[in-house]
DNA sequence: TGCCAGGGTCTTT
DNA sequence: AAAGACCATGGC
């Protein structure tokens, strides 16, 4: 099936992105990319691709156990975030030469959202103060821990465990797959949130203000500023949500601003406040200033 | 080889 | 309030 986006839309941007990006919830391969889910218990896997035409793409289930297209689709939106409204992001982004350069290479690319709460809150724990290389293998580790995936062609697709699933977990189950014991506490205590509502997506959707939602996120231990912007930006999507601090942000306005070093965070905070409801995607689009 | 990684908590000044 | 210690390990 195909899904046309309201305004600018590259699945070839996307692909490149995803392709890097070497998350085990997904597969990317031959401009196809290929994940499995389960909704209410309900598995499928299903196909993206490029679309024959401009600003869509094509969506096809490959594996159903009775989910449905409609279910697929919404999943696909909230994914590539293709509600979002990205020309008025780049009407904002006219008037900032940082992003001259990146706006017009990566024309059309979108965030990539983590649907999933348990799966956002999981990775902004396990992507704190690592490389990114071992993070991604941290995830695919706890991910395999627990057998949910559906084979395909002889290859296999993980689908994140539930949350109440990693509290059967103990914190020295996680230090053997090398996972730290602060960590370890942090995705347990998360987990039990997710499980008991004060983590669950729709209570932090709830909340009408981007900073009480951040207040709310920051108060769990495990969860800082970095981690709560994280999850506000990319699953609940507040516009607002700028991981400040950033090691990665960092190093673009370094480049940026022609910096000598790192900025600080009062460097940082001053431009980030300017940005307003783009920040989120301001930060999406720095972050791609890093090549 | 040592510093840096898409930080956060806890303790000490 | 601000700074330092510690966590853990791979990547370059």
């Amino acid at each position: 099936m195909i899904m046309r986006v309201d305004g600018p839309f590259d699945f070839g941007v996307m692909y490149d992105f995803m392709e890097r990006q070497d998350d085990c919830l997904y597969r990317t391969w031959d401009k196809k990319v290929r994940r499995a889910e389960s909704f209410d218990g309900r598995r499928v896997l299903f196909e993206v691709s490029e679309a024959a035409e401009p600003d869509a793409l094509e969506v096809e289930i490959l594996y159903d156990e009775g989910a449905g297209e409609r279910v697929v689709r919404e999943y696909v939106a909230d994914w590539f975030d293709l509600d979002y409204d990205l020309e008025r992001f780049y009407e904002f982004a006219r008037m900032d030469k940082r992003f001259e350069g990146v706006t017009r290479e990566y024309y059309g690319f979108r965030m990539l959202a983590y649907v999933n709460i348990t799966d956002v809150l999981v990775w902004s724990i396990i992507g704190q103060q690592i490389n990114m290389k071992f993070a991604f293998e941290l995830k695919r580790r706890l991910v395999a821990h627990f057998d949910h995936f559906i084979e395909y062609e002889g290859e296999k697709y993980w689908i994140m465990p539930r949350a109440g699933e990693l509290l059967t977990l103990s914190v020295e189950d996680m230090r053997e797959m090398q996972i730290s014991r602060r960590k370890a506490e942090y995705i347990l205590n998360c987990a039990e949130g997710v499980e008991n509502g004060s983590l669950s997506k729709e209570y932090l959707q709830s909340f009408g203000s981007y900073s009480k939602a951040k207040a709310h996120l920051t108060g769990v231990r495990g969860i800082g500023p970095w981690s709560a912007n994280v999850v506000l930006m990319r699953t609940i999507k507040f516009r607002h949500a700028v991981p400040v601090g950033d090691a990665g942000l960092r190093n673009a306005f370094k480049i940026t601003d022609r910096l000598d070093k790192k900025p600080d965070s009062r460097y940082m905070e001053d431009i980030i406040s300017g940005w307003g409801r783009f920040g989120a995607y301001a930060t999406l689009y720095m972050w791609r200033v890093l090549g």
